[in-house]
DNA sequence: ATAATATTGTTGTAAATGCAACAAATTAAT
DNA sequence: ATTAATTTGTTGCATTTACAACAATATTAT
């Protein structure tokens, strides 16, 4: 089978909006609408960004705003705001500490922060599970660790300056 | 092979972060942001948003407003001020026309207008002939391939009211 | 025929986002 | 030792974006 190589692709490439670049950024529109309409449909008290920092802060731990920054991808200014959202709702807790020695403001989910991840947690999983069946399974998972992998690799390619 | 289904692996998803939504949203940010960096490293006339635009319009022709906004996944206003701007550039022309009995402003490129979409998309070939491989070639056209077939799968869930 | 509904494009406004600049504090350089 | 550069978090601002409301017009319903 013959291996044709990314450069090939590329120069096949008559029209941007066919790349993949534009593919993908197509795609996520319609994830993000999905998923805002949900939580816009079922009132929840969080936005899906703030749940996602909520999901993030649970997986990795206490990590200065900087870190937690570059792991939602938002800039500082922005993830500042968000958890002065979760922290004004009482979902999160916030503390000093030092990296480097360095004086640093980290984060951890209070009982009502990790009560309401499980909650919608649940929710969304039941909103899946009433959703027709998109692709087969494991087409979604395949799909899903080839994204990951481009993303990995794309990674090194974009500076985010953040 | 035991086929593993969608809901399956929904109920396996312990975090929304881990799911093929939010890594699509991760990806695609850094998509944007490879491509907004660019653009204003060459100093182009144009947007990202404005030159996919542009090759939009010169693919699927002669549009109503609202139809082109559906393409592009943005809002009616947000589709009126990019082609504001196009027009003030003169890169598009816009005029009268009638769909199903009704006024509609269509829009066609201009000389100029079709000029710069190839040098840009030729400036964007020689960019990714310039970067290193991502992935092999094959491996990301099956992986477009894959990502467009969730997207249209995904678009008959999402009411994107435009 | 009259009213209700739908389509198209625009305007206005509020929210989100990114970016530059800043203050505070530490490390590195000369 | 003094200066320069770096890291972290915040504030302010300018741009983008979404969403509701509107005007104009055409279709549909009663």
């Amino acid at each position: 089978m013959q291996q044709i190589n990314f450069v090939t692709i590329m120069k096949q490439e008559k029209h941007y909006i066919n790349s993949i670049y534009y593919q993908l950024e197509q795609t996520a529109k319609y994830c993000k609408h999905l998923g805002t309409q949900l939580f816009q449909k079922l009132d929840l008290p969080v936005s899906l960004d703030e749940f996602s920092t909520l999901d993030t802060i649970k997986i990795y731990g206490e990590v200065c705003q900087r870190d937690l920054a570059k792991l939602i991808l938002k800039d500082r200014p922005s993830t500042g705001r968000i958890l002065n959202s979760l922290e004004e709702k009482g979902l999160i807790k916030r503390f000093a500490d030092t990296k480097n020695n360095r004086l640093v403001r980290k984060t951890t989910l209070t009982i009502e922060g990790e009560k309401l991840l499980d909650e919608v947690t649940k929710i969304l999983k039941d909103y899946f599970i009433s959703m027709p069946e998109i692709l087969s399974g494991s087409k979604v998972e395949e799909l899903k660790l080839k994204i990951k992998e481009f993303k990995e690799a794309l990674k090194e390619q974009v500076e985010m300056n953040i």
